[in-house]
DNA sequence: CGGCTGGTACCGGGAGAATA
DNA sequence: TATTCTCCCGGTACCAGCCG
């Protein structure tokens, strides 16, 4: 029962090397063609496709989004026009490999995470060797064949007994023996963990299937990923550095990495999780939809063989009802002082009229309305005086 | 002695499965 | 069908052990 086919506007039937058929445009493909959309400024058409796929997820749920749509593609446009080099180095899949040598990126950086101890903020963990470097789909495979042999319960004991250990708390050969895995262990070996470690295997071997046999053995050009919110994210990565509070199945591939690179050797390299607090967020009803954007974007969903998330993105936020209007003011005040926002927003009012010039009149009415689905009242902290011409930003 | 740190237990809210 | 139980993510409270 895989998720309902997704409805996105273009599907390619193609037939790999390997003989297999491709039903659908494959994650990589995806993330590419996303990728250089965003650079041409075109927010529209990659935010109905992102949430084309996740809104589904949220069918059942009782309030965690706005009724209306303009309302949702008015954040994600906000979301995107101010989006730091970070967010963008992070869609376009070479944050971990350029962070260390670029200036820019780290300047910027510096000033995101002084403002992250107080400001609410997305964060991402990125696996990646030492140089930044993600695994190939190859490797991939075999991070997946060990979990196989972890969550067989008359497997290899010895070795779930090293992942086991890699980390705190320490578990004894002897629990081991007898079936004991700390990663699938609630109250029980708990069948709901069981699932979603099948779910996440299927999903690698789906991106591997995905991957043209040529390409198996270079690096992945886009991380296995694992997207979250925190109202201090500096607290929040320590949580997950630690395993406290975290998600385990991200605690169990990190741990066997560290097993096949210092055990086995069968990695040369340590791939671990590269922290990075990706996104600043400025509005209180931004919260949930940043979440879930984000994570729907960055493509970090286990079915898909992206990486790590498991549970559904928006649920987790209460601690933002702890901002008050007067640090919302401030962390608004904050992003628009820092980021090409206000032009990025003039670029897309620009669209609607070239949309429309075009005779695309659904792509432009769709634009426009989410543009002036202003912000009413009690909705928007800042309402005072938005001047539509421009204040030239001097810094 | 007060302050820091790391570890652990616990809380809250939402969803979905299990149970009455 | 209504209620309870279990799980997850994000966050807090508290305690033991150490240091100056």
């Amino acid at each position: 029962m895989g998720i309902t086919a997704t409805t996105t506007a273009s599907f390619s039937l193609e037939t790999l090397p390997s003989g297999h058929v491709q039903l659908q445009e494959t994650l990589d493909k995806k993330r590419r063609r996303w990728s250089s959309l965003l650079h041409s400024k075109d927010y529209h058409t990659v935010i109905r496709e992102v949430l084309s796929y996740e809104l589904g997820k949220y069918a059942n749920s009782t309030s965690i989004l706005p009724k209306s749509m303009s309302k949702i593609m008015r954040e994600c446009i906000l979301i995107l026009a101010s989006a730091p080099l970070i967010f963008t180095a992070a869609v376009d899949g070479i944050l971990t490999t350029r962070f260390r040598a670029d200036q820019d990126l780290q300047e910027e950086y510096a000033q995101i995470q002084e403002r992250a101890h107080r400001q609410p903020s997305i964060y991402v963990h990125l696996l990646a060797d030492e140089e930044g470097l993600a695994p190939t789909a190859n490797q991939y495979m075999v991070i997946r064949d060990i979990i196989l042999k972890y969550i067989t319960y008359s497997g290899d004991a010895e070795l779930a007994w090293k992942i086991d250990n890699v980390s705190n708390p320490k578990t004894s050969t002897g629990a081991a023996t007898q079936g004991y895995r700390k990663y699938l262990w609630t109250t029980d070996i708990s069948s709901r963990r069981l699932k979603i470690l099948t779910k996440f295997c299927d999903g690698v071997y789906k991106r591997w299937m995905e991957t043209p046999p040529a390409e198996r053995e270079t690096p992945m050009a886009f991380p296995p990923g694992e997207c979250g919110y925190a109202l201090n994210s500096h607290k929040r990565l320590e949580q997950h550095r630690k395993h406290i509070s975290s998600n385990y199945l991200m605690n169990l591939v990190s741990d066997i990495c560290v097993v096949l690179h210092r055990d086995l050797n069968l990695f040369p390299h340590l791939f671990s999780m590269h922290q990075f607090i990706i996104y600043l967020i400025f509005k209180p009803q931004q919260v949930e939809i940043a979440e879930i954007f984000c994570s729907g974007l960055l493509q970090v969903w286990i079915e898909i063989g992206g990486g790590f998330n498991h549970y559904p993105a928006g649920l987790s936020t209460a601690s933002a009802k702890k901002v008050t209007p007067d640090e919302w003011r401030e962390h608004d005040r904050f992003v628009r002082d820092m980021s090409p926002l206000e032009h990025n927003l003039k670029v897309q009012r620009a669209l609607v009229d070239e949309y429309a010039a075009g005779l695309n009149e659904g792509m432009a009415g769709e634009l426009r309305e989410a543009l002036e689905s202003h912000s009413d009242d009690e909705d928007d902290i800042r309402d005072v005086d938005f001047k539509p011409d421009d204040v030239d930003t001097d810094e």
